[in-house]
DNA sequence: GAACCGTGGGT
DNA sequence: TACCCAAGGTT
């Protein structure tokens, strides 16, 4: 591969950051000392694959709430679930967990500076693991992102498609990445990414590396990065129950692992191609099928829920779960696909 | 390598 | 509306 067209673009581009970055809670203006590597690491988690809009409010909850790694290596389980929901992707609140006891337990309470080292925790991987150690330890890493990889890209015209470019753009990646100022490097190309190098519509009017951009020379910013066409969402069908006992609703704990793993819920059935009905009910009793479904988008299927009730008045049955007050549901943490059956449950009583 | 893993914003 | 996509990681 013809990896010497390096060119100069850290020089304009630093220029740009400097007089236009972001203002964001977890971020350090241009030029001025890394901010505490625990609000780095942890605004690094909540943006895999999530926009800065929808971390913010977070962001600022967890701070509030767990200000530094001692108190979030102490932290309830359940309680710090219940704080993620709706973010999504939860195996990132488990990692999150997991890797602040790391740190406790065998970091003397603080992150490794290394990329090698942060590597080696849980929710750490090639990315995280370079802008962590480039923003909040200074050290020179090659960070690449959605956004980095749209950028080179277009700076180079690449006509592989990704995924299978990913090699390469990280190669280019590498020849940009200037020795000193790294992680302002990496945060100015995820911002020209995020507001000005957009997926769709890019602006490259404004664009400080536009006399760099072969994309641009074709007059065709657009066509990259080439990609690979995706696999259609199958749909997936399934039962959600809501048992109802003096103003409670049965709430259980799903598994540690898989979809929504660690997460409350309401009791589910089987998720299968056709709609299995009353299976997998928590336990018999004389459930009502509504006809109203609940819609809802995972990452690889959608779900059509259909929503069973009832209403229980003498002895409840024994069961592993919650009896939630329904009134207080906002509480429980559940993530959004059971927020909405409930909304659907409470507007059909 | 490919499947799995959420949710909401933007168009 | 339906689709793309976002500061990706794990298995």
């Amino acid at each position: 591969m013809p990896d010497n067209a390096s060119r100069d673009i850290a020089a304009p581009l630093l220029a740009w950051y400097d007089a236009n970055a972001r203002v964001l809670p977890w971020r350090a203006p241009p030029g001025t000392p890394p901010p505490d590597p625990y609000r780095v690491w942890l605004s690094e988690v909540m943006l895999q694959q999530t926009q800065v809009a929808t971390v913010i409010p977070y962001f600022e909850k967890f701070l509030a709430r767990w200000p530094d790694f001692a108190s979030l290596a102490a932290a309830d389980d359940a309680e710090l679930m219940t704080a993620w929901a709706g973010l999504g992707y939860y195996a990132r609140a488990r990692n999150l967990l997991a890797a602040a006891r790391a740190v406790a337990d065998e970091h003397g309470g603080k992150l490794p500076a290394s990329e090698a080292e942060l590597r080696k925790l849980p929710g750490f991987g090639a990315y995280t693991a370079a802008a962590v150690s480039a923003i909040a330890f200074g050290e020179r890493a090659v960070v690449v992102d959605g956004n980095v990889e749209r950028v080179i890209a277009r700076l180079f015209a690449l006509s592989d498609p990704l995924p299978g470019a990913k090699p390469r753009i990280r190669v280019l990646t590498d020849s940009v990445t200037p020795v000193t100022r790294a992680g302002d490097f990496a945060q100015a190309m995820m911002d020209l990414g995020a507001t000005i190098c957009t997926p769709r519509s890019p602006k490259c009017l404004l664009c400080p590396l536009a006399d760099h951009c072969d994309a641009r020379a074709q007059g065709l910013p657009e066509a990259y990065p080439v990609k690979v066409a995706k696999k259609a969402r199958p749909i997936r069908h399934g039962t959600m129950f809501w048992a109802e006992h003096h103003g409670r609703v049965l709430l259980v704990r799903r598994p540690a692992s898989g979809l929504l793993g660690g997460m409350r819920a309401l009791p589910t059935g089987p998720w299968t191609d056709v709609a299995p009905a009353l299976d997998g009910a928590p336990f018999a009793a004389g459930w009502t099928l509504h006809n109203a479904t609940v819609s809802h988008g995972f990452t690889h299927f959608e779900l059509v829920s259909a929503l069973a009730s009832v209403t229980l008045d003498g002895q409840v049955p024994v069961i592993q779960g919650e009896w939630w007050p329904i009134d207080d549901l906002d509480s429980a943490g559940l993530p959004t696909v059971f927020a909405k059956a409930a909304d659907q449950i409470r507007r059909m009583r």
